[in-house]
DNA sequence: ATGAAAGCGCTAACAT
DNA sequence: ATGTTAGCGCTTTCAT
């Protein structure tokens, strides 16, 4: 490989000098720098990253935290915050999480390990001394989708936006209305808590176990969670509302298979606004966050963060939207059934 | 940031012999070591990855070039690789680079940057610059998906699994079969000759402006290329074979807009068997490739390229699948239309 | 404007 | 078994 000593050698100069060139510096004879230039060019030369990183104490690389399970609005998500990350100047490191304790505290390891400029957490890590680390070093961070206290966060407000899909079926006549959501994160919490809020509001008596709660948030699961519902419900419900749109997919696919008809029979209703939702047949209604200021605030919110001592809006929540497609429809008898 | 050092002055000892309870050498006092490490514990000590890297000349990662716009296939590709590598000891680092020129070699230089152990390429670059690198300097890199002379491939014979597709088509009595491909990469004109010569070798006459290569391979863009197919050929076709499934489910989306009925109407096959494929309504019947046997196989060859300096197979070609599903259905009348 | 020298945190070769 | 030393490739004082 090629060193700054080689170049240097070649064009009789000390490395130094190379080094002001390649860094943009002042105080260098055009020339020489020209001179420079062109054998970099010629040979390839690339300032090796460790030896920079290790004299500069910093790495200029911002690092990701993500489910290795990640679902396709949070890969929708980190392309966009890659992005804007790039454009600011930095490289993007990710650190793919899996849901034990041991991988958690691996990628705690791997993050000290490197000289991070910041990070960006889109996963809800359990273990708190993550958070302590984060903290206690000062190292920039910001949460998206969830929120830490003490770490600036970008995020929708989950709960109002669940009560609202709710309401939706409910000014559309349904009574009978269950869900699925998952375990593990805030967020599944959350959108239950909208459930029952609405559900509240309208008067409508509900009880826990009409919300199952599976273990992850894929379609694989949407199927396990409606199975479990048509056992303990049997058909008697009118519509559906689905933690995220991955589950709604699995689970229309299993009221599909038993011959129930999806919005005649049962309305659905999703969340995150995932590209395919608008694929699906039918068409998904759904919960849309916007994906693309979250994306540019976050970034920005961490570079901002990195860049200044003084301090960051500690939150902010970000406008969601009801995005009412094909797979609801009004309930058609008004007699209430529960 | 604790160091070697610290942990050293704290205990007495020299950082040799924290380097080496670290490293887990032998030749240390067993009540030292648990000292030491008892206060690695304490002060959650890790070794900074820069000076290791530097020292050592390598990195203990691997590179992954993958575009920016990944599809799912790739994506579910990428996390077994992943996990594979991690098995071996690696940790990985993503390259993502976009389809414009600069990307490529932007992420030629960073490579450079990185003192990485091997490269694994998701993604045909078209830079020949970039593979005449990895040749040149020998650096270990294993391609999956796609061959490039030189570099060992994992890979499927795309042309005969085409033909394979397409004559599950023709043997249901389809001969009226348009198709969408893409363009920029290999296997899309590979998939489309395996079009072409199922047609030939049953005896249908074909015309190349009967399959329409579209940008990129997601489902909007199989929306424009059932839309072109329309313009082209108005309804008289019956069946279509999309490159990818998410081509195919773009298409389906066009065709069910227009009151076309799918498989009734028009046969559908795509390929990749993506995990969601399983869950379009109808079912996609498509071509599927061995992606657990392929991440695996991928790992192995690279790590078995880094560890040892005789070759490598420079080609494992892999079995695929045609899964027939519910997209595909009896051409209705018997007799040929075309 | 340019070069010499020190040092970032670590490991390994070489003492002892 | 343990410590001392040199050096990985780079940037940055500090001289000149």
């Amino acid at each position: 490989m090629v060193s700054i000593k080689d170049i240097a050698k070649q064009v009789g100069m000390s490395p130094s000098t190379v080094s002001r060139v390649v860094n943009g510096k002042k105080y260098v004879n055009a020339a020489k720098r020209e001179q420079i230039l062109k054998l970099i060019e010629e040979t390839g030369y690339v300032p090796d990253k460790a030896a920079r990183s290790m004299v500069l104490q910093r790495s200029f690389t911002v690092g990701i935290v993500i489910p290795d399970t990640f679902n396709m609005f949070q890969r929708q998500l980190f392309s966009i915050i890659e992005r804007h990350l790039e454009s600011f100047g930095y490289h993007t490191l990710f650190f793919f999480v899996k849901f034990e304790d041991f991988s958690e505290a691996d990628c705690l390891a791997r993050l000290k390990a490197e000289k991070l400029d910041g990070v960006i957490m889109l996963h809800e890590i359990k273990n708190p001394l993550f958070y302590d680390y984060l903290l206690k070093t000062g190292l920039p961070s910001v949460s998206a989708t969830f929120r830490y206290p003490g770490i600036p966060s970008i995020h929708v407000n989950e709960e109002q936006a669940s009560t609202d899909a709710v309401n939706h079926l409910i000014s559309l006549g349904h009574r009978n209305i269950v869900m699925i959501s998952g375990d593990g994160f805030t967020f599944g919490r959350q959108r239950a808590e909208g459930y029952f809020q609405a559900l509240t509001e309208a008067n409508i008596a509900w009880v826990e176990k009409r919300v199952v709660f599976v273990r992850s948030y894929t379609p694989e699961f949407g199927i396990y969670g409606m199975r479990e519902l048509l056992l303990r419900e049997g058909r008697n419900f009118t519509a559906l509302f689905a933690a995220t749109d991955e589950l709604a997919i699995g689970a229309i696919r299993v009221l599909r298979d038993e011959g129930i008809r999806v919005p005649e029979d049962v309305s659905v209703v999703g969340f995150d606004d995932i590209d395919i939702a608008n694929y699906m047949v039918p068409r998904l209604t759904t919960v849309s966050q916007p994906l693309t200021e979250m994306g540019e605030k976050t970034a920005l919110a961490l570079h901002r963060s990195i860049n200044s001592a003084n301090g960051i809006p500690p939150d902010q929540i970000l406008p969601y939207k009801l995005i009412i497609r094909e797979s609801t429809l009004a309930h058609k008898s008004p007699s209430v059934v529960a």
